[in-house]
DNA sequence: CATAAATTGATATGATATATCGTTTCACAA
DNA sequence: TTGTGAAACGATATATCATATCAATTTATG
C-alpha cells in the first residue's frame, strides 16, 4: 500500500520530510478503516482528523477549535471534543493524558495502545508499540493482584534530531 | 523504624487498615526528610499532606481546597497548588497525569519515578518501581535514539480487593 | 531589631472539558 | 419522493483544573 518502513522503523519525523504526505495517508488510513466499519467519518470529523495532524506533537483541542475557526466553521468547544471523541474511540487519535492533548496515530489499523515518546524541545511524538513494555507492565501488575484494563506510557525526553541539534549549540542550556 | 513490611509487599491496603496510622506515617517521614535537607514543611504543607493522603486514591487540587475551607482556614487555589508543587518537588506527593489529581508517595526516602496501579472502581493507587519496566522502556527508546527524561506510567484496572467484590457479585456490570 | 528571602493571601484570569437542549443531516424504508 | 428515527452538529452555559501577579506576613539570620 505504500513504499514506507514501517512505524517501528521511523519513529520521528525528519525535519524536512514531506508532511502533507503524512496528512494525506492519516485520512485514506481512516476513510478505509470507518468505511470498513460502518463508522461515519464525516467533514467535521475528517477536518479534525486533519488538523490534530497538523504536526507530529500532542494537538491542544482549542488550537484544533481555533483553526476550525479560521476555515470560517463556526464551532464551539463541544464541537471538537465530539469529534476526538469519535476519533479517539476509532484509534484514530490518542490522548496524550500528561499534556492534555491529542496525537494522530501513526498505525491506526494496528496498535490502538501504544507508548509515546514526547520531546520538549520540539514537542513531536513518536509512538512505540513494544510488546516488552506491555509485558513487563503486565507482569509487575500480575504480581501485585492488579488486573490490567489500560496501559498509560508518556515518555518526555529529546528526540533524535533535537539532541543533535543541541551538541551543535551546546549553550542552550 | 517500623513494622510493616516494605511498600513492595503491600501495594494495596486492605479496605479496614488503620488508615491514620498510614496519615501518620507519611508525615512523619516528610518531617525528617525534609528536615535532612533543610527544606521547610511548613503547617499549611503539612496539613496538604494529610489532606493528599485522605486516601490511597489522587485527590485532587480542589478537593483540598475545600477540606482547607472546612478547616477554617481561608484558602484559594494557588495556596494549594504552591504547597502541591513543594510536596512533588520534595518527592512526598506524585502527580497523577491521567486523572489531574495527586496522590502521597508511600515511601519517599526511596523512589521518585514509580510506576502507578489505578483501581478503576475504588480508586485506590499503588506506586510500584519495578526496575524492569523501567528498563524496558530506557532500551526501547535508545533503540530509536531518544533521550528519556522523565516517564509517566500509569496504569488502569482493578485491585485485588474490587476484583475479588465484582466475583462476589458478577451481576455489576 | 533590621533586613532580605521565603511563604502565604487575595484577586483575577487562563486553559481544559462537559451538561443540556434545540436543529440539522443522514440512512433507510414505505 | 417523502416520512421517520437515529446520529451528528450547533449553541449556550457552566464545570473543572491551573497560573499570573502583587501585596501582606512570616521566618531565618546578621
Amino acid at each position: 500500500m505504500t513504499r514506507k518502513p514501517p512505524a517501528s522503523q521511523r519513529p520521528f519525523a525528519a525535519a524536512d520530510h514531506d508532511h502533507q504526505g503524512c496528512v494525506d495517508a492519516a485520512v485514506a488510513a481512516a476513510a478505509e478503516i470507518c468505511a470498513g466499519r460502518g463508522a461515519r467519518l464525516t467533514r467535521l470529523r475528517c477536518r479534525v482528523l486533519e488538523l490534530v495532524w497538523g504536526s507530529h506533537g500532542p494537538v491542544g483541542a482549542y488550537d484544533i477549535l481555533e483553526r476550525l475557526g479560521r476555515d470560517g466553521r463556526r464551532a464551539a468547544p463541544p464541537t471538537v471534543y465530539r469529534a476526538l471523541e469519535f476519533l479517539v474511540d476509532q484509534g484514530l487519535v490518542h490522548r496524550i493524558e500528561s499534556r492534555n492533548a491529542y496525537v494522530g496515530c501513526p498505525d491506526p489499523g494496528k496498535s490502538h495502545v501504544g507508548q509515546f515518546l514526547i520531546c520538549r524541545v520540539c514537542g513531536a511524538a513518536a509512538e512505540l508499540d513494544d510488546g516488552r513494555i506491555h509485558a513487563a507492565v503486565a507482569r509487575s501488575a500480575r504480581d501485585v493482584g492488579f488486573r490490567v484494563q489500560h496501559q498509560t506510557i508518556e515518555v518526555m525526553g529529546l528526540c533524535p534530531y533535537c539532541q543533535a541539534r543541541r551538541a551543535d549549540a551546546p549553550d542552550d542550556g
